[in-house]
DNA sequence: GTAGTCATGTAAGAGGTTACATGATTAG
DNA sequence: CTAATCATGTAACCTCTTACATGACTAC
């Protein structure tokens, strides 16, 4: 591929599981040239330009499973969602409400995103995924896909658990907003 | 509170909520100061030493509001632990497992975290929050702590999800090993 | 010719991690 | 006197975001 088609990849589907701007991609790029972890073929388009596409190589393929064949630490806690709404007493109730909405909203629309890329998963319609089975036996294709379909009902078991949480934090806005009880804004 | 007291209570039970390790903190409360959101005290510790008592001044507080008001749009996705299982067929079985297994641990070890912190709420064990309580209605009061729940029902509702993922997959890495299908460790 | 897409960069800055570094005070 | 704790920094580096920047190619 070259950077270009990565940009777009970034901008598609994949999006929903990981992003990355152009910004970032095309010095990557460079430096995994430079690490030699993948190689760049000048090829030429029109009649000045040329674009570079990358094709991964056999020490790139080694990290690849040197990283994969890791185990990574878990991450250090930084929930800045969670964190605000522990906070929502400075805020007004309308704030809130709204914050919490939108948040549900956001994960309604990744969890319909992540369903259809599920599914498309499980019917082989992706062409990547496609040529990578092809030279896999069944066996072993059918592991790929199902670490695929694993992954993603981790990413729908989140959407699920993200919206019933924004659901129970919009009733409770509700119910003590009809206590009558002030938030921040009128202390 | 000091730079050194926060050190000490990042390092607590908010650690499984937020971390800042000390190269962050003591940086931050300089800038702070400068943007006049906390005043800093001097005070003498023992025959030569002083350290600085910090306290928040009513720009901080404006800032506080200012933030809580203000709706956080959603992150860029970025699940390496998705990601990473997604990519399990680069792995061995082995590492696949081990990976899955800290990764339940370190959720299991959250949820009894979290639990203890909810119910450390729940019954006023905080000297911090009581204090704040002391001076709100009893209206306010109880906002302010259904509003630290709900914070923490959201993280336990994250551990459960992630200990049930977590679980599906060894599941199905003992499923997918006992077929015999092999992975990239062989190909 | 011009608008949209193809294509590829750089730079400043925010936020975070890890390591380096120092010295006073207190409890035993 | 010595170890633990109190106390406070700096520096290099990494990742990511946002903004700035440019130019060729192609379909109309």
């Amino acid at each position: 591929m070259t950077g270009y088609d990565l940009v777009k990849y970034f901008d598609g589907s994949i999006a929903f599981l990981w992003q990355a701007p152009h910004s970032q991609i095309y010095p990557e790029l460079r430096r995994m040239e430079k690490d030699e972890l993948i190689r760049a073929e000048e090829v030429k388009r029109g009649e000045r330009a040329t674009k570079r596409v990358y094709r991964i190589c056999e020490k790139g393929t080694a990290e690849l499973r040197a990283w994969a064949d890791t185990i990574l630490p878990p991450p250090p806690e930084r929930d800045v969602y969670r964190l605000k709404a522990a906070c929502f007493e400075w805020a007004s109730y309308d704030t809130a409400r709204r914050q919490l909405t939108e948040y549900r909203n956001h994960y309604r629309n990744l969890k319909v995103h992540w369903q259809q890329d599920f599914a498309d998963i499980e019917a082989l319609r992706l062409p990547l995924l496609r040529s990578r089975l092809a030279s896999r036996t069944p066996d072993e294709a059918e592991a790929i896909v199902a670490f695929k379909l694993f992954a993603y009902r981790g990413l729908l078991g989140r959407a699920k658990a993200e919206i019933a949480w924004a659901d129970e934090g919009l009733d409770l806005i509700d119910r003590l907003e009809s206590t009558g009880a002030p938030l921040a804004r009128s202390w």
